[in-house]
RNA sequence: UGAGUAAGACAGACAGUCGCGCGGCGACGCCGAAAGGCCCGCCGUGAGGAAAGUCCGGGCUCCACAGGGCAAGGAUAACGGGUAACGCCCGCCGAAGGCGACUUCAGGAAAAGUGCAACAGAGAUAUACCGCCGGACCGGCGCAGCCGGUCCGGUAAGGGUGGAAAGGCGAGGUAAGAGCUCACCCAUCGGCUGGAAACUGUCCGAUGCUGUAAACUCUAUCCGGAGCAACACCGUGGUGGGGACACAUGGCCGGCCCGGCCGUCCCCGGGAGGUGGCUGGAGCACUCUGGCAACAGGGUGUCGAGAUAGAUGACUGUCAAAUACAGAACCCGGCUUACAGUUUUGCUCGCGCA
RNA sequence: GCGGAAGUACCCAAGUGGCCGAAGGGGCUCCCCUGCUAAGGGAGUAGACGUCUAAACAACGUGCGAGGGUUCAAAUCCCUCCUUCCGCG
């Protein structure tokens, strides 16, 4: 992915859950804030409640691949956190790249001049 | 053809587009003193039968001991074999279940010793409560007898209790009884037969013993502890300890005094972070020889993940459908548990036909 | 990834082979105290599920995370699994 690198380091996870904008359904929860550079950084938080190894992979992995798809309608230079919800588990993939896309509109991440 | 039983195999495939980790090769550009790194392209490769639970066994690393023995603690348990080792596997014996193929079993010792066995019951590892029998005494009556009572003794056949009551059943025997004696049966031990052994038997003799060792214990064998977050190396800033030099200028807080803090170099130590450990091994495939088998030996071929917030995903098409349990984290050998569907082979029982 | 601990009524828990549905406390109900409440004091109660019953009591059966095993007898001893918690850079 061209403009994105991933996010890692715990603190910054937790600054954002206190101090970033969210959005919430019940498949996904979305935290961003502005970090002031031209790159963006994705950090994916799967839990263990949402299932076993194999299933928090799969999630983590769409979840990504939803992102990269559609990585070139995401405005650049925010911190974003992906947190993945009990149904994100047992959803198909479509319904989690509608979910990731509607709640970015909801916060005003996408480019205006698409959809 | 139906039901069953045992042992395996597979764990979606193929084509196309986009994307990811690792390795190799190439080259334009960028960064760097260099080593090299970034970016781009091509090629190769990329999770499991259980990767899981972490229940056993080993390799490897560090610590301890560096020789041997004993004790403590723990583990295992018919017998023979396999293995690097095992609590695993194979064969075999015994017991239990099944018409059978076959399955299951912590399956040493209770006659070395100690403990425990509630309640019930007369009595629980040894017992006379009732009963039965004999004797003595007393009382009654229709008086060589019968009935009742007390005491002494014999008896484990009968009673009910219990998980378990002194081998079972029949006959003889006796005052009444008793393996007291006899026949048959059962169990244990010893001899003999067969077997490498556990064990076995139309054999002989002796004995007749409650259960529990997943209670302590005894016997035999084995075990030092911790774990790749082990361990080794590099290590900015800050800070601690030690040494050398300098010792009064200077700087900071402050209007000034008093007061407080601050040097340079080397060594030790080492939190963040990084590198190694990190995958070629009791390896895999085919085949030959030995062995009932587990397995061992030989030959030929082959290299099949190595991440570090952690690489396999998404879409389209075809196959009737693509759906089970499920993700390597130092590596192997097992065990246990979870599991949709497809499929191979051997065997058993039943039905039909020839 | 590795190592360790625990699981008993609604909650906290005692019980380490036998009279154990299982001590005790909180809880719940009633009374006293108070103008009212809290706190405090006193008395009492069921303790989970099923069968039986109109309902309740009594009785019986099952139950101490789940399933097996040892034993005459298991919350307790042994094995396997499940869940929860703690520690290690």
């Amino acid at each position: 992915m061209e403009h994105t690198v991933s996010l890692k380091q715990n603190h910054v996870f937790r600054r954002l859950y206190a101090k970033g904008k969210s959005a919430v359904n019940p498949c996904l929860a979305v935290y961003c804030r502005k970090n002031n550079s031209p790159r963006t950084r994705l950090g994916i938080t799967v839990g263990v409640k949402v299932g076993k190894a194999v299933v928090r992979n799969r999630t983590r992995r769409r979840i990504k691949e939803a992102y990269r798809v559609h990585e070139d309608r995401f405005l650049p230079g925010y911190d974003l956190v992906v947190v993945a919800r009990v149904k994100a588990g047992h959803s198909r993939y479509r319904e989690v790249e509608r979910s990731l896309l509607s709640l970015a509109d909801k916060l005003g991440l996408l480019r205006k001049e698409e959809t």
